[in-house]
DNA sequence: AAACATCGCAACCGCCCCCAA
DNA sequence: GTTGGGGGCGGTTGCGATGTT
């Protein structure tokens, strides 16, 4: 039977306190990171070392990006979401500054029922059948900012001139199949020098090679990637 | 103005992988 | 080759903020 990774008594749980924190960064400026077991009791913080690491990457790290998603790191997370699937890490290894929490949450809240509203399965990137679909609704009617409601189960609504174009990829019926395929005429551009370099990660690169592989192999949509 | 609904995000949980012993 | 600890990841939850009725 594993040990749990802290005494559950002793720690402190819920939002971080400023003083928290302080303290927390205080220790990484001047132990670095990791020993991420350790380091509660070496900063004098009950806190479960779990809790302390997911604070630093996703809130204190001072490298962090916040505030609203960039179109083109929007468009870059559909992207690398068609190819890698719900690889957060990965995903957000390509965004500078955004963590995979933040990626995931931004997906999981914005674009994945943008996806739904248009009648495209987020899972597998595929125009879903079940769902209506406006006649000639293409991906650049998308919105971001002028969303008035989230719910998927709601009519599709009318877009206007001033709706922002979300995704600059084409959204196209296969010519010559019968099924509502969708191809995605995508432009990998963002902090990718060249595909291959999605996984060039140190630890997990066997790992993540494999991935790549399993993508091309397996449950890859009709997606068109173009470097 | 109050009650209720919805959204967005920080944080937690549990599983899995890697690696050293 | 096996085992156990540490770290990482993805799914889920909780709660404050905001919007709607």
């Amino acid at each position: 039977m594993r040990k749990p990774c802290c005494d559950k008594k002793e720690t402190h749980k819920g939002a971080w306190t400023k003083q928290e924190d302080q303290k927390l960064i205080h220790y990484i400026h001047t132990h670095g990171e990791g020993s991420w077991r350790t380091l509660p009791m070496a900063a004098g913080l009950h806190r479960c070392g779990k809790s302390c690491r997911l604070r630093w990457i996703n809130y204190l790290r001072p490298d962090i990006k916040r505030g609203n998603f960039a179109q083109d790191e929007e468009d870059l997370i559909i992207k690398l979401h068609a190819l890698l699937g719900n690889r957060w890490s990965l995903i957000a290894g390509r965004l500078p500054g955004r963590t995979d929490n933040e990626v995931k949450n931004y997906w999981n809240s914005h674009i994945k029922r943008k996806l739904i509203r248009i009648g495209i399965d987020p899972n597998n990137h595929r125009l879903n059948q079940t769902l209506p679909r406006p006649q000639n609704q293409s991906m650049s009617n998308l919105t971001t900012s002028s969303e008035s409601t989230n719910d998927a189960s709601k009519p599709l609504k009318a877009f206007t001139d001033n709706d922002r174009v979300s995704v600059n990829a084409s959204c196209l019926e296969d010519d010559n199949s019968s099924s509502n395929e969708l191809n995605l005429n995508l432009d990998l551009t963002i902090a990718i020098p060249c595909a291959f370099s999605l996984f060039e990660g140190k630890k997990g690169q066997e790992k993540e090679l494999k991935v790549a592989k399993e993508s091309e192999s397996d449950q890859l949509p009709t997606l068109l990637l173009f470097r």
